[in-house]
DNA sequence: AGCACGCCGACT
DNA sequence: GTCGGCGTGCTC
């Protein structure tokens, strides 16, 4: 019997196209059909025909994989994406089928099996050998090399059993084993808060959809808390999932898991090489593997059995990406947690505005831990005025001039005593390289990048000039491209690798290393850099925002915040939440283990409301303010926001484009438009960029606004039109 | 998306 | 005369 069925295949369409299949078949199977002249592999998205062309072009289905069928719950999942985030069904279906190679023929063992026949038939002796083979085998077929450790015999034994026919080959396909996670492995001590706060979150698992904001300090324990949750469901037998900003950080993570647990998690992140890629797709999709540690994109995998979700450090802006389609995966994760009626926790001590309202309305529970481990306290933030504590210029090591500061005396004087006391220290600036501008001080050319409208930052170690925006990279010249004057370029502010210069000259004795985030930098340099800071071999550890991220260094007791005010500048509505979240992830970082932390912010503000927040450790103090102006400017989560982005080689026709979509923008009592304005980055990658906003009251379904809105005009064949559903970044 | 078809300008 | 630019349309 055959009948036809509409496959949606990885490609931009909103629509699946119609193939014949024989047989019975279910929603969500996967299929092999050709399309033009590729051969895809598709999902049956809907029984019967979707299209109206003729019969006789409808292809046959090529072939069915044998994999489990995407669940009804991910299917719908699926459509809600494309639809909230204004992309296409077909994308977004890529982002959950699109692992190279998962459907082709999995590699293949042989394995040997009692083939039935005896000894006697096959006209062999009795030994003592081939029956340990024959007793190993009983139950199940083994591989050569298993028969040898297992039976305790040698090759030649299992051969001649081959060779008489005593043992069959069987041909199974070759599946990456995961190791089942032991739920009594090792037990750790929990306090009193911490126990009350486990047992919340455990009594929610397995009983339908719910969020609970978990809610704590740096080094209150909440991986140990949520840990106890992750341990009801896998004695349910569920999957878990843990989102996490950025997997390549968390060796000590891992580290944390394999402890409690006594095996590995899986993990699911860009790095992972293709085969790994494979193996963990499918043990995922088959319920072989129960736990899952990944970035955003393992929220697209083909769950089995989800139990629950977690969300570790929930606030982080890496959740909010550009991928194959733009998505928020904090939101999304709720939407799948929704779907699948489970369980979802957000870990983070520094909550995002969005999730704060959602408590304060009590559509997220909330679980607090207020202590910090054992004796550990909160570290004692302190300004340091930059208007008054002015850095003070040092002569050159050469004796020719003098070369800039960026640390006012006050932190020099902090790291110098630190130092002397055989403590650790740490200077947080959020800047890659050397400096962030070059200028030439005889004709004050600035050196910018050929492709946007930014300035080249120097990195002096590989002595390159990199445009932070879209990688265009050449060496430092030695002239100034304009003048030609050979002693006119300077480098111009500092990053990183600078500071780390100036502290290796004021501190000649003590151990200095630089940690950045960085191309030249790859993820075992920093996980090396890590353990060395650890183990006490570093003295001052000068890094970007990886060192905001959850580590743990039990004697570092001063944080040097080089800059507190980056960030807080530009129009950015979420600046302020970004800074407060990050300068309080790096305080954290500060008088972990038994002895007390101080904390040093250098800014020419401060006055600053975020900054006299931090001081004064009042978060709530900062979210009210925060709440009531977005409130009183119906910002998110008062409103709603979408971003689009008119761009295009031509800059006559892409701001043409922008100008008419600006005319033609709905304005009425609940919905308005702003712009068109050229973006912040005018020009990226050679392309020319306008920025339309657009805001509605919170109850509006912005995604139809948008549609109508984009429907008015015919777009240009050159000009791209992209949406940004809740835009995070300004760019 | 990926590809073919088809219509106009600058070349061996 | 052809080669190749990219605008348009199609894929079940």
């Amino acid at each position: 019997m055959s009948q036809i069925v509409g496959v949606l295949l990885p490609l931009p369409f909103n629509e699946p196209f119609d193939y014949k299949i024989d047989g019975d078949v279910v929603l969500g199977e996967l299929v092999r059909v050709s399309f033009g002249r590729e051969v895809l592999v598709g999902v049956v998205w809907k029984m019967g025909r979707s299209s109206t062309i003729d019969e006789t072009k409808i292809k046959p289905v090529m072939e069915r994989i044998s994999l489990p069928p995407l669940s009804v719950e991910l299917m719908k999942f699926i459509a809600f994406v494309a639809q909230y985030n204004m992309a296409f069904l077909g994308l977004v279906l890529k982002m959950v089928i699109s692992v190279k190679g998962v459907f082709d023929d999995p590699k293949m063992t042989v394995l040997y099996e009692l083939s039935g026949k005896t000894l006697a038939e096959a006209k062999l002796k009795n030994s003592d050998a081939r029956w340990r083979v024959m007793d190993f085998l009983k139950f199940a077929p083994f591989n050569r090399q298993d028969i040898v450790a297992g039976a305790g015999v040698g090759q030649s034994v299992i051969k001649s059993l081959i060779d008489a026919g005593v043992l069959r080959p069987v041909m199974v396909e070759d599946k990456k084993e995961f190791k089942q996670p032991d739920v009594a492995h090792q037990k750790v001590n929990l306090t009193d808060e911490q126990r009350a706060a486990a047992e919340q979150l455990s009594s929610d698992i397995g009983n339908g959809f719910n969020v609970t904001l978990l809610d704590g300090v740096t080094g209150s324990g909440k991986t140990e808390v949520y840990f106890e949750a992750i341990a009801k469901a896998l004695d349910l037998g569920q999957q878990v999932l843990i989102m996490v900003p950025e997997i390549g950080l968390t060796s000590q993570w891992l580290g944390r898991f394999e402890r409690r647990f006594g095996v590995k998690p899986g993990k699911w992140h860009s790095a992972l090489g293709n085969r790994e890629r494979i193996d963990t797709w499918k043990a995922v999709a088959e319920g072989r593997v129960q736990v899952l540690v990944g970035a955003r994109s393992a929220l697209f995998l083909p769950y089995r059995d989800l139990g629950l979700i977690v969300i570790d450090e929930s606030h982080d802006q890496s959740f909010k990406q550009e991928d194959v389609v733009n998505y928020q995966g904090r939101d999304m994760a709720i939407m799948r947690a929704k779907y699948e009626n489970i369980p979802l926790i957000l870990s983070t001590a520094t909550p995002d505005m969005e999730t704060v309202v959602n408590v304060d309305e009590g559509k997220y529970d909330v679980v607090a831990l207020k202590s910090r481990f054992a004796e550990a306290v909160l570290p004692e933030i302190k300004i340091i005025d930059l208007k008054k504590d002015k850095p003070i210029k040092r002569p050159k090591a050469d004796g020719s001039g003098s070369e800039p500061s960026w640390l006012a005396p006050t932190l020099v004087q902090a790291l110098k005593d630190n130092f002397d006391s055989g403590e650790q220290s740490m200077l947080f600036l959020n800047r890659r390289g050397y400096a962030p501008l070059v200028i030439c001080r005889d004709c004050g050319h600035r050196i910018q990048c050929p492709h946007c409208t930014a300035w080249l930052t120097e990195h002096r170690r590989a002595k390159t000039l990199v445009c932070h925006h879209c990688g265009f990279m050449m060496s430092t010249p030695a002239e100034c491209p304009e003048c030609h004057s050979e002693t006119g370029l300077t480098a111009c502010g500092p990053g990183v690798e600078r500071v780390a210069e100036e502290v290796k000259n004021r501190f000649p004795l003590a151990r200095v290393k630089v940690l950045s985030s960085d191309f030249t930098t790859n993820f075992l340099e920093v996980s090396q850099v890590i353990k060395e800071m650890e183990d006490g071999e570093i003295d001052i550890l000068i890094g970007t925002q990886i060192l905001a991220k959850g580590h743990h260094f039990p004697d570092l007791t001063l944080v040097g915040i080089v800059d507190a005010d980056l960030g807080l500048m530009g129009s950015d509505l979420r600046a302020g939440e970004r800074t407060f979240q990050l300068l309080s992830q790096v305080a954290g970082r500060a008088g972990r283990g038994q002895k007390k932390g101080t904390v040093y912010l250098q800014t020419l503000y401060p006055e600053n409301a975020v900054l006299q927040a931090l001081v004064a450790n009042d978060r709530t103090r900062f979210l009210n303010l925060e709440k009531k102006s977005r409130r009183i400017l119906k910002m998110p989560p008062f409103g709603k926001l979408a971003a689009v982005i008119v761009s295009g080689i031509n800059q006559e026709e892409t701001e043409k484009t922008a100008i008419w979509l600006g005319q033609v923008a709905p304005n009425t009592e609940f919905v308005s438009t702003l712009g068109p304005a050229p973006a912040p980055i005018f020009m990226l990658r050679n392309k020319y960029r306008y920025r339309l906003l657009l805001k509605t009251a919170k109850n509006i379904r912005i995604q139809d606004v948008l549609r109508d809105w984009l429907s008015r005009i015919k777009i240009p064949n050159r000009v791209r039109v992209e949406v940004d559903v809740d835009p995070y970044s300004f760019y």
